[in-house]
DNA sequence: ACCGAAGTTAGAACGGATTCTACTAAGTGT
DNA sequence: ACACTTAGTAGAATCCGTTCTAACTTCGGT
């Protein structure tokens, strides 16, 4: 939990060869595959492992631990979210709408591997490691609300975070079977439309 | 072998005698106590039932899971926080400020036993269990801001399990060292004025 | 007082994450 | 090419949650 040197722990810095990008991206892409059927415990050290074509060891020199390896993943997949809004960025009129827009996409997008996303989600929960999830998430949530990218203030900040508590909550209650997709997205719209509806300043469409 | 069906997970049902009881007694507190030190890893299960003066067996049979054990012990935490709102209700005049005014005791609560806290927390939010904790949570919540008891609309509920899910996750900030007492106040407090200041019925102002 | 069911106990056994060891392969500077 | 640090491999070893076993108690009913 301690001593993690220079291993590319979050997105990929420095790794030398070309051949050890490809060892990376063939242990996630491996941890991925395994979660998106059996979840965690499918998802063992010693089977991603083996189906990277890698040695438990050099799995654990790239990831310290499991839970580093979900980050992982969970970053890729965020990836994927960004870029995807960037190549179709949300519609709606309010900054709330759009909100609501970006976070039911995710949503879709977790519940097509349910498997995946209660492992990523939970692991994001539990990591102490850092993980600029909420950060990332709540930052995405702002300069999509359509507030000013740079200088959002301070309040904003604090309600896109808190918009996005309430989306994991809701993704939890739903991996538990205790929320479908229409209960979060109406529980959703409620809560933005309180937290995000016409910030104090500046431009309103 | 299948049909063990009366066993206690939750809170305390089924125990007929009085020595199962105190063993149940037992168990809880040696729990508490191991995690209040070094927190979730402290607590082992042969620790636990070594210092409860039970066989590891026995604890099993109590609590089928080390969840199951976590989840009483934050039950018994909240019937403190209850009890204690009972003895002494938030005088906020607002229901935000009520509400905030709870948020906060909770959390000096569980910042008196970090280890114990972080612990806690992060088994809730990982639990597969049945944990009445986000429902018992908001319920308290609404309660507390003064709504009509029984008869709190959809829209009320949400509102308050949203501002729930925006405190377990300051406290989980908290837990990581990013987040100071008053940080978490402040951010309550914005996030608690956005989503339940002036209800439908009662508008200040 | 006795029986059978359910509760306890000490301890072994199992499974999966993580760590450790001893060894081999690859890359780097000279 | 040569020594050397670094990365990788196979597999044993360790740790901890959980399960299993076999014998011992406790308790309620008769």
């Amino acid at each position: 939990m301690e001593a993690v040197q220079d291993l590319p722990p979050g997105t990929a810095p420095g790794l030398r060869t070309k051949s050890q990008l490809q060892r990376r991206r063939r242990i996630l892409q491996a941890a991925a595959a395994l979660a998106s059927r059996g979840g965690v415990e499918a998802m063992q050290m010693r089977t991603v492992a083996e189906r990277a074509g890698v040695a438990l060891g050099t799995l654990y020199r790239y990831f310290p631990s499991k839970m580093d390896l979900v980050v992982a993943v969970v970053g890729e997949e965020l990836d994927m979210l960004e870029s995807s809004i960037a190549r179709r960025p949300p519609a709606a009129a309010t900054p709330d709408g759009r909100a609501v827009d970006v976070l039911m996409r995710a949503t879709r997008g977790l519940m097509r591997e349910p498997e995946l996303a209660d492992a990523l989600i939970r692991a994001l929960i539990l990591a102490d490691v850092e993980l600029p999830f909420g950060d990332r998430m709540a930052g995405l949530l702002v300069r999509v609300a359509g507030l000013s990218d740079g200088r959002a203030t301070e309040e904003q900040g604090v309600l896109a975070a808190s918009l996005g508590a309430v989306w994991v909550q809701e993704l939890l209650e739903m991996l538990r079977g205790r929320r479908t997709y229409e209960d979060i997205q109406r529980r959703i719209e409620i809560a933005a439309s309180r937290l995000l509806a016409e910030f104090p300043t500046s431009r309103v469409e």
